[in-house]
DNA sequence: CTGATAAGCCGAACCGGTTAAGTAACGAAG
DNA sequence: CTTCGTTACTTAACCGGTTCGGCTTATCAG
């Protein structure tokens, strides 16, 4: 139990209080000798500062806030935000920074909990994901002058400072990508069309199926892997020889549904996953995917908001374009099916 | 910017900051008429206490801490974590506690993080989770003298508050299962031997080969879906009818191994997975899994913190039995394999 | 009517830092 | 030699609560 105070301090090596605390945080004010004696002495009696005292009359909590409006159950299940929080930790620790994780129900419990964090000063910053079409949460998080990085595309964060992945580029990767190999069909199983990515995604999508003169269908989804599997039996009655889900969750409870109706992968249908985590590699087929370095992605988002505290001007930042990179589910589709399109379901 | 303080309060019911004070958390020393007033303009003002001046003054953070001692790469692999942080969060929202979560690279920083939070008062208790056998986590909480509940078996926890689930009676029930549907020759791919549970695991599979008569072989994996598949390769060079796996990520890549060899689930090869997240469900076949409630087992987990907080003497709790959930992947060995044991790698 | 007891409240110290304002010493410029 | 500006500190207020000793006043037994 140590109980080393910068008193103490004070007291072994003669000077003030205020000294010291000039000579920790390595501030002007005090003799290069001096500074260096009382960095010797705290490090000698292993002083460490007390954070409560620091943020009472600092007002800085040296935390920042992390609210998932998901269900445990959706969080569990989706591999993205166990990498996306371990990037932002990577960072964190660097500055001696503390994560608040708070998971609630739904957007308005998080907007509860940002007040509550604003009024109590608990944090520093927050990040904020899922962004939404309109988001309810911007105009909050300006009112409370609580400074956030949002996770998402500038046209959804409202000149808030946010850091972003070119869905629009990469989706337009994949169709090329299903197109060049001969597709024509495209169903496409999307995540929830609130949300400010899928809703992009939408675009993106309606628009590269006419350039490339595709035929194709939507079905939004919870982005749950329950959905997925059941939007994915629902979209094989129109029999598309190919199908690109918003998530890898979807995407492989999708390819256990085309394989228990005895159909092949990549040879009758084709399977595109987003977010390439590992789950893309451990399945047979594995899965052509959409990659994001979610680990990176977590990372740059805190590093921004250490710019914004610091008093950078809030630009969008481009982390990257997510990369396809093909594997086994997708192919041309089997010579067989264009002549006779047999009904498979 | 609301910067309500009790002060603010006091001035206006004309009475005592102290007083306010006591009224606000509900001690003796005020009338039941002022308690009422106070509480009344505390709510109209929309105050909220400071967490750094309470925390100050009253030495208690209002925040639980969690290390996770694993890569990022792992986190976001392992369903598991995310949905155990989760049902811990569920709790800590009734409390109003915050959860500060630290990923770091390996258990010497993970003592770290401990000393550096128990010096800077930053939490009241901490979780720990991934026992050990011999644990060096443990003398260093008690020199602390940091609350904390651990995550595990009473064995490993050396009288420090725990909670587990019954392991060695989730191995025979697999076991016994396998060994029901005529089972001989069992493979098990099993995490990392300094982990406690897996030690625990290791005895249990052990007797229960013994008792059943069975003939089996154990790989120890690093938990990765890479490590799975590997292990998978290398056992089924031994032509075991079952394979049971110590968590439900390496018997997904497990499956598509089998599969990519051509081999038939269940057909050829039994699986049972342990840890039954939603990949268990989502597979083709679906996988028998021990099934674990997670989510609840992180709420029952700080449930417990609380309760050493408030006292409570550090009894071991078992939270559950993992129960096994029959499904597609297991069935009884083809009977063509036993009379002709043809290689079939 | 007196003295003891207790409830209700006040004032102030305290937690452990940060920081604005003030001061003493010193060197350079006028 | 005075004046001004630095540098290197000290002092003390302050952040927003908690808590403890002590002062009033009401209550009640004797």
């Amino acid at each position: 139990m140590s109980r080393v105070t910068i008193k103490e301090i004070a007291r072994r090596c003669g000077v003030s209080q205020g000294a010291v605390s000039y000579a920790l945080n390595n501030r002007p004010g005090v003799s290069a000798a001096t500074r260096a004696r009382v960095l010797r002495v705290a490090a000698e009696l292993e002083w460490v500062p007390n954070t409560a005292a620091r943020q009472l009359s600092a007002a800085r909590s040296e935390t920042f806030g992390l609210v998932l409006a998901r269900t445990p159950q959706t969080l569990s299940e989706e591999p993205y935000f166990m990498g996306f929080v371990g990037g932002v930790e990577s960072v964190l620790a660097e500055h001696s920074y503390a994560l608040a994780l708070q998971v609630v129900a739904d957007l308005g419990a998080e907007l509860a909990t940002y007040r509550k964090w604003a009024a109590e000063r608990r944090v520093d910053g927050v990040i904020v994901v899922d962004l939404r079409v309109g988001d309810p949460r911007i105009p909050v998080l300006r009112k409370l002058g609580l400074p956030a990085v949002l996770v998402g595309d500038p046209a959804l964060a409202e000149g808030l400072p946010c850091v972003w992945t070119d869905s629009t580029a990469a989706m337009n990767a994949a169709l090329e990508h299903v197109a060049s190999l001969g597709h024509k069909a495209i169903a496409r199983i999307a995540g929830p069309p609130e949300f400010g990515d899928v809703w992009i995604r939408d675009q993106a999508f309606d628009i590269a199926v006419r350039r490339l003169a595709l035929t194709a269908v939507t079905r939004h989804t919870d982005y749950s892997a329950a959905a997925g599997a059941a939007a994915t039996r629902e979209v094989l009655a129109g029999h598309p020889t190919a199908i690109v889900y918003d998530n890898d969750l979807m995407a492989v409870a999708g390819l256990a549904v085309v394989q228990a109706l005895d159909l092949r992968v990549p040879d009758d249908v084709t399977l595109v996953a987003w977010d390439d985590s590992t789950l893309c590699r451990i399945t047979h087929p594995t899965l052509t995917a959409l990659s994001h370095n979610v680990v990176g992605y977590g990372a740059e988002v805190s590093r921004r908001l250490f710019d914004v505290l610091a008093g950078a001007q809030p630009q969008p930042h481009l982390y990257s374009t997510p990369q396809l990179i093909p594997r086994e589910s997708s192919a041309r589709p089997a010579p067989s099916v264009p002549p006779s399109p047999t009904p498979v379901v």
